[in-house]
DNA sequence: TAACTTGTTGACCCCGTGGTCAGTTAGTTG
DNA sequence: CAACTAACTGACCACGGGGTCAACAAGTTA
């Protein structure tokens, strides 16, 4: 990309010279941040995976805050949107399976940014903690209430709904979390695809025989 | 224990002004560590929450590293011991249940500690790598084979014990992990006892039954 | 009590950090 | 081309961080 600035005999506009920028910065800030963490990550190490000035960085966000709030709510985008994919019509056997092999896969296709939310969470949110108090809770609550009519049309047991919704998230995220600590357990240096699908498969199985959801 | 060191006519001895500042440190430390992470928690803060001038602290702990390596072995002794709990002999029925209870507990009793463990999992593992590679694997493999044996004598169905014991650790551990964030969700300061009990319930129902555990 | 060990502390240092700024170059527009 | 705006960057700074150290106080022991 920087041969790409010097060398290229075309003039780039500067809207794509922005563009291109801020989502450099954004992508490589992104694992910098899930591996090292908010404070343990620095500018320059952003700067330098970049290859780019440290006060470039600075230019497009102007403090570290900043950037890493805009990481955070790319992510939280995410979240809320595979969230939204359950809705009362559908058949929890469909639905919970679908979610639920959705989930694993954002472990582990953004594992970073998965990271990078659940580290937010464990300190307390400090960044987050307004919009789960509404966006994330407002999208908590609906999908509450679809757990809800579901076990009113007796398609599964009566199970609280809040901690169901826990569980899974926790279980499936555990794939993004803790995917790095599985594999050194399992005695490999990275989870495998088939991992991912074992795991999502498990996950899928004990979740709705566990809520006695009838398995056709 | 200011006043205590001061005030007091009684002479304490060297041992005990040893053992008590190395506890007091520890547990404060502990504290920050937890809500702030390795890189957020200064020693001053320790320092100062402790009610010691910072060089003091560096006195008992050569560096803050040494310090945060001390913390993070407490807490693996933990982990390793409730697991222990676990035999081929007892039946899944009992075994898992007084399993995740216990891990509920833990999460509810010790979330700091459970929280220090989490992210240091989330990251990588930076000081703890060697040993996961040792004693964690070793007890996961054992409680690995316990699970293999219970299927064996068809006490529950052929699924990965590696995976559902992932499921476990990751569902149990989500009540230190997200535990405020759940407090958020569902409109409360923080999670009661009663959550706790629901989440351990709920989840013991969901493994036992989805894993085709016979409930009597 | 004298000699010694252990505990305690403020002053100090070096370095890396986030962030500023002024000056320069590169694109844009009339 | 001229005037303007956006992009870029090195030099610089203030501050707080971890960590050292030398001197002193408090316990210990013979």
């Amino acid at each position: 990309m920087k041969e790409n600035k010097k060398v290229s005999t075309t003039r780039r506009k500067s809207a794509d010279i922005r563009k291109d920028n801020l989502q450099l910065i954004l992508s490589v800030a992104e694992q910098r941040f899930a591996e090292y963490g908010y404070n343990g990550t620095t500018i320059s190490s952003i700067a330098e995976q970049a290859q780019l000035p440290k006060s470039n960085i600075l230019y497009y966000f102007k403090t570290k805050e900043v950037l890493y709030k805009e990481v955070l709510i790319q992510i939280l985008k995410i979240w809320l949107v595979d969230m939204e994919g359950m809705s009362a019509d559908q058949h929890p056997r469909e639905a919970l399976r679908h979610y639920i092999i959705l989930k694993v896969k954002q472990s582990k296709d953004h594992s970073n940014a998965s990271r990078i939310f659940a580290s937010e969470l464990l300190h307390g949110a400090p960044f987050l903690r307004e919009k789960l108090q509404t966006d994330l809770k407002d999208q908590f609550m609906k999908t509450c209430q679809v757990f809800r009519e579901w076990i009113a049309k007796q398609w599964m047991n009566p199970i609280s709904p809040e901690h169901l919704l826990f569980m899974i998230w926790s279980s499936t995220q555990a794939y993004a979390d803790y995917g790095l600590q599985s594999s050194i357990l399992m005695g490999k240096t990275e989870l495998e695809e088939s991992d991912f699908e074992t795991g999502a498969e498990l996950i899928t199985q004990v979740v709705l025989k566990g809520c006695g959801v009838k398995l056709l």
